[in-house]
DNA sequence: CTGTATCCTCCCCGATACTG
DNA sequence: CAGTATCGGGGAGGATACAG
């Protein structure tokens, strides 16, 4: 299949491509395992586990993961605010692959002497 | 396991956290499928296979390839220099699960409408 | 509590030129 | 052929302040 794309020279459309680019991002992976574990979490919840994430990024990465339909966002009409955030079913069929390379590492981050 | 690093608050010494730092670049994943699909390939080639690169690029992603031993270099000594590129056994490990969000993103890229 | 808006910094990567 | 060196632009992410 990838030598489609190497004959095609198009790197930018393999599927590879496209998976990365719904991950990107330093913090992208941590919201998502994040997610997995705890299934729904509010926004603040993901702050605290998260220390070193700024708002900013949180508030970006949450904006793009719901447009890339990987999680789903929900919102209680109330003072003050609550919103709830989970995975998807596409998320979580993503997270099946994406645990692998966590296991992998795992195994692998020792390898060098 | 992953709940394990959410209570350290240690997100940078995940599994996942080290995966991902191996195959951060633009090129990096690229340059590994070709050598999934090509097995052996010097220098020049894998310049002219992805077109897009600059040497610099190129250069410094295969260096850090090797320094984490996914990728194996061997030098032939001679006039004009001959260099092959090709993939470690741990190279090739990572490479099965890799593939597998090819696959995904092949499958799930045209979900949304 | 759940965000936005601004400014600023750092680092990845490209372009280009040079070397053994 | 297979690199190395240098310069520079652009985008991701941090700090901070403000809003509903």
């Amino acid at each position: 299949m990838f030598k489609n794309y190497i004959e095609n020279a198009n790197f930018e459309d393999t599927g590879f491509s496209y998976t990365l680019s719904l991950i990107r991002g330093k913090y992208k992976m941590v919201i998502l395992y994040c997610l997995m574990e705890f299934n729904i979490v509010r926004y603040n919840e993901l702050k605290r586990y998260i220390k070193t994430i700024s708002h900013k990024t949180l508030a970006v990465s949450l904006k793009e993961l719901e447009k890339d339909s990987l999680i789903i966002r929900k919102e209680y009409p109330q003072i003050s605010p609550k919103v709830e955030y989970s995975l998807s079913d596409r998320g979580k069929s993503l997270m099946e692959i994406l645990d692998r390379l966590c296991v992998w590492g795992e195994i692998h981050k020792n390898d060098m002497k």
